[in-house]
RNA sequence: GGGUGGUUAGCUCAGUUGGGAGAGCAUCGCCCUUACAAGGCGAGGGUCACUGGUUCGAGCCCAGUACCACCCA
């Protein structure tokens, strides 16, 4: 073995060799066991976030693919809809200089296919480059022939059943990418503004309550008043009652519009009269129902204003009437037209105050353009039937979020959940399964002929199918089933389906895990009709964020590369990486000089273990998980001192008997106190560990392996190991080789679900050793998970190890203390020894000569006349080390009043708690015993101290 | 405006039904000891955000305040 670990020699030959050999395919035996992958970008890349997501899920599924399970992990992408179409657009822009609309649908589809065939292997790569232990051979993606079959049948049935329809409603737009999106795909931000106050003259000569001839409206959206249908005040507001009904002549436009009463009006703000444009403003579209107002669409799909406004009745119906805008607005962009229309009104002398405002912004989380609201033909997904049973699920505790926080968050939406807007106005996607013939007829079907069939329709009706394409959450939805074969009701769907647990970040509850719950429980139903879940289980994530708590984004440059922390970077390729393909230059310059500054030297390679060990060891229960490289750097010393800790367990036990070729008889062995101990302590550890996977606590998980390995196995169990391996009989040898190969082998096996790599290249030197049988499983991932064992507990050799322990420490401490060189051989003397005592110092001389250093250690009587000496205490017994030549009387004088001032500081505490009355009274009599035993042994304690005290001082 | 989460050592974070404040990293001292200097041994470091309450006892439970973050309108 090399004496350093060298992460890269090991990690891509070993992923291929599982893979190649199959095992990462359910074994067909055991209860099934399966994790459906959130499926990232099909032409994506792995960020921070799916690395500790992909961390978790594989060592759960290598954690029960050890216990036995028949273990799934369903591996696929999604195809990103508006992401990947704007990336080959922008490609095709910079290459060709062409639009979309230069090639036309189909090409444009194949370009896409393309760019897919060429960039879609990137994810996958990086994928198997974690260690991920997914079925390859079943990689699923939803674009692909059997998904896209799903999505039609889903669009279909829901269809049939109402659950779908199509209606001309206010929409998110977006003018950028011309499409619409989803309430949830809009991004608010606070932003600073004005209001502006624009008087609008009152027709036919009626006058405000206060004689004025125009009443006041606010808005914060000037241009939208050449739509505008309605003006409302509060039915309760005394200023204005005498107006409700009254018309006004709009500026400008010079159209005469209404004065209603709407609740929506509130007194307290501004003038309390609001200007209403039912066909820009969700708000403004609500009131505009309840009065039935008219709807003027005044934009483009630029949002630019039209030539003309297009009219429709509240109810989305077309209707003819006149909505001329002037000549000089066409065309004009919104923002331009904000800019004319509040010139006009200055003009006017109807510009009465511009006040500043702070204001919330819709933009699209793609574009980061202002969206706008506008009146289009979508479809929609019915929500309120589906969620009911989605609910329920939560509720009654089929589904289980963890952390249970989150389910709050679910309930929050889905009690005030919207329907769901599922059309886009995109190329690359699920084309929408619906004909239109030149009537505007439509037909819903799986495809033309069944359309045809089912409509009774002439084979020479002309119909077309509709253009736009389906959210592409709309196919993540149906992600557990589809992926199993779904509509046939595989063996693969009965097997696999429900998934065990579905592990993702917070910010896609809303976006997926609710819309999966929906979809899964109204298609997939158990036997008896009893709708299935997608997942029992909600793993939630926290967000990774830079070592500043920010998130990270491109646009900030500081996005970390999951490989780079694997095989590390240098500089000038982190810097160049993080600001290509940036739109300012500004940008990039402060990019570079931050990451110049966080990254001196770059980044240093630390391996793949070393990576999934740290994700694992942050996943605690916190929402925001600030990356630290320092923890990385932390843990591949972990990796490297288990792989040091492995290296001198071979090398102490290859080309020796360890006990293991038992061919009939038994080999003679006898174990040490320090071998059955370790062996204990290896039992608790798996115990501990395995409840903490048990309850998603990763990091605990983590903690307790880490803890063990290097706190007790090595530092304590190895170092116990040297004095037997060294000075030992054969049968002591034998014995502690056999520990030694038995606790390191059950080791790996523990970390394996954690650190793959590490764990399987230590395992194939160290199984021969403990004479496992590979023939049929040469690999550690095929082993079985440690299971605890109370009867490899020996309670009594954990008290003495303890207490052998406890006296190497005292010993230590003096010298540390005293700076007296750890090679320096001590004499050590014994005084207030009880017969336990005496016991485990006899049995375990050779353990603390070695460990202590120590030359002789000497018992004495109570007649014993005792050197000067510096002391250590194991419970009553004292430890003494004489001072002649080693320690000055200062030193060991300060040092004993050190601990004095420590003890009597915690005297004082529990002296003050046993004095109180009502605590001896209340307390329950364990807690007060264990109180009176602190105090008695703290007084003993300080007794010996004083008198130590006293005796040097008397020198 | 409504809601959620957070505030513990210099930094990043644990802290289980309320009962002696922990880890890793960083810092300081000693050591190139025959697995490991990516190491060993030892040490220092905290008003548990603040105020009040419940309790014999509060980092933990309750109320309020401040600040930070996120979600929703």
């Amino acid at each position: 073995m090399e004496k350093t670990f060298n992460p890269q020699a090991i990690e891509q030959e070993l992923y291929q060799s599982w893979e190649t050999k199959g095992y990462f395919k359910p074994s067909g035996q055991g209860t099934p066991y399966s994790i459906m992958i959130p499926p990232p970008n099909v032409t994506g890349s792995l960020h921070m976030g799916h690395a500790f997501q992909d961390t978790i899920m594989d060592t759960l599924t290598r954690y029960k693919r050890m216990q036995g399970n028949n273990t799934l992990w369903q591996v696929g992408t999604d195809h990103a809809g508006i992401a990947t179409q704007m990336v080959v657009e922008r490609k095709l822009a910079a290459e060709e200089g062409k639009t979309r609309h230069d090639l036309g649908r189909d090409a444009f589809i194949d370009r896409i296919w393309d760019w897919k065939k060429e960039s879609g292997g990137t994810i996958t790569k990086q994928l198997r480059r974690l260690g991920a232990s997914v079925d390859w051979d079943r990689e699923r993606f939803t674009m692909d022939d059997g998904l896209s079959e799903a999505v039609k049948e889903v669009f279909v049935r829901l269809h049939k059943e109402d659950l779908i329809y199509r209606g001309k409603r206010l929409v998110n737009w977006d003018p950028k990418l011309h499409t619409a999106i989803s309430d949830l795909e809009v991004e608010n931000k606070d932003k600073k503004g004005f209001m502006w106050n624009f008087r609008y003259p009152l027709a036919d000569g009626v006058k405000t309550k206060d004689g004025k001839d125009y009443i006041v409206v606010a808005t914060t959206r000037p241009e939208t008043m050449l739509g505008d249908t309605g003006v409302a005040v509060n039915p309760e507001d005394e200023r204005y009652i005498d107006l409700i009904g009254k018309d006004i002549i709009l500026p400008i436009v010079g159209r005469r519009i209404a004065i209603v009463a709407d609740e929506h009006a509130d007194m307290e703000k501004g003038t309390g009269c609001v200007k209403i444009t039912p066909a820009h403003d969700f708000n403004d579209n609500e009131v505009g129902k309840r009065h039935q107002l008219d709807m003027i669409n005044i934009f483009d799909k630029d949002a630019a204003i039209l030539t003309q406004g297009e009219t429709y009745s509240f109810n989305g119906k077309e209707i003819a009437f006149d909505a001329p805008i002037p000549e000089r607005f066409h065309g004009l962009d919104r923002f331009a037209a904000r800019k004319l229309v509040v010139s006009e009104f200055d003009d006017l002398g109807l510009l009465e105050e511009i006040e500043d405002h702070s204001l919330t912004v819709p933009y699209g989380d793609r574009s980061g353009v202002v969206i706008e609201p506008l009146l289009t033909d979508q479809w929609y997904v019915r929500t309120a039937p589906l969620a009911e049973p989605a609910k329920k699920a939560v509720a009654d505790g089929e589904i289980q979020f963890v952390p249970k926080q989150y389910e709050n968050m679910y309930n929050a939406w889905m009690n005030d959940i919207q329907d769901w807007c599922i059309s886009r106005q995109l190329w690359w996607g699920h084309r929408i399964p619906a004909w239109y013939d030149n009537e505007g007829n439509v037909y819903v079907g799986r495809d033309e002929a069944e359309v045809r069939a089912e409509n009774n329709l002439a084979a020479d009706l002309e119909l077309k199918q509709d253009e736009d394409v389906l959210d592409t959450w709309f196919s993540s939805a149906l992600w557990t089933f589809s992926t199993q074969g779904w509509p046939e009701n595989t063996d693969d769907l009965k097997t696999f389906h429900p998934s065990e647990v579905l592990v993702t970040g917070f910010d896609i509850i809303f976006f997926w895990v609710a819309r999966m719950i929906m979809m899964t429980m109204h298609f997939i139903k158990d036997e008896d009709g009893k709708p299935q879940v997608p997942f029992k289980t909600v793993y939630v994530t926290g967000l990774i964020r830079d070592e500043n708590g920010d998130k990270m984004s491109k646009s900030k440059g500081n996005v970390l590369d999951p490989i780079d922390m694997i095989d590390g970077i240098d500089l000038e390729s982190l810097v160049t990486k993080r600001t290509s393909n940036l739109m300012q230059e500004k940008v990039a310059k402060k990019i570079e000089k931050t990451t110049r500054k966080t990254f001196e030297k770059g980044i240093e390679a630390h391996g793949t273990d070393a990576l999934r060990f740290t994700l694992a060891a942050m996943a605690s229960t916190g929402r925001d998980i600030n990356w630290d490289m320092n923890r990385l750097e932390g843990y591949r010393n972990f990796c490297n001192k288990l792989w040091n800790a492995s290296r001198y367990v071979l090398m102490n036990t290859e080309e020796h008997d360890c006990g293991f070729n038992t061919d009939g008889h038994t080999p003679e062995m006898s174990f040490s106190l320090a071998d059955r101990w370790i062996l204990g302590q290896f039992q608790h550890t798996v115990k501990t560990f395995s409840e903490h996977v048990d309850n998603y606590r990763f990091d605990l998980a983590a903690n307790t392996a880490y803890e063990f390995t290097w706190n007790q196995f090595c530092d304590w169990y190895l170092e116990l190991t040297k004095p037997v391996l060294f000075k030992g009989d054969e049968a002591q040898q034998r014995a502690t080789r056999h520990t030694l190969v038995t606790v390191l082998e059950g080791l790996l096996r523990l970390m394996h679900p954690l650190m793959p790599y590490i764990t399987e290249t230590i395992w194939q030197s160290v199984a021969p050793l403990a004479a496992i049988d590979t023939t049929k499983a040469d690999s550690i991932m095929l082993q079985a998970f440690p299971e605890f064992d109370a009867s490899k507990v020996d309670e009594l050799a954990m008290a003495d190890l303890d207490w052998v322990k406890q006296f190497i420490v005292g010993i230590r401490n003096i010298r540390g203390e005293m700076d007296i060189s750890p090679n320096k051989p001590l004499n050590a003397f014994i005084k207030n020894a009880e017969p336990e005592d005496a016991r485990r110092l006899t049995a375990n001389q050779q353990f603390l000569q070695g460990l202590a250093k120590l030359e002789s250690i000497n018992v004495l009587t109570a007649s014993d006349e005792a050197p000067v000496s510096a002391t250590a205490m194991v419970g009553n017994m004292e430890i003494l080390i004489p001072m002649a030549g080693l320690i000055d009387v200062e030193a060991e004088l300060a040092r004993l009043n050190k601990n004095i001032e420590k003890i009597n500081k915690d005297l004082q505490r529990v002296q003050g708690k046993l004095s109180n009355d009502s605590f001896v009274s209340k307390a329950p009599p364990a807690v007060i015993e264990k109180e009176q035993a602190k105090l008695a042994e703290m007084e003993a304690a300080l007794a010996k101290l004083a008198e130590q005290k006293a005796t040097i001082n008397a020198l």
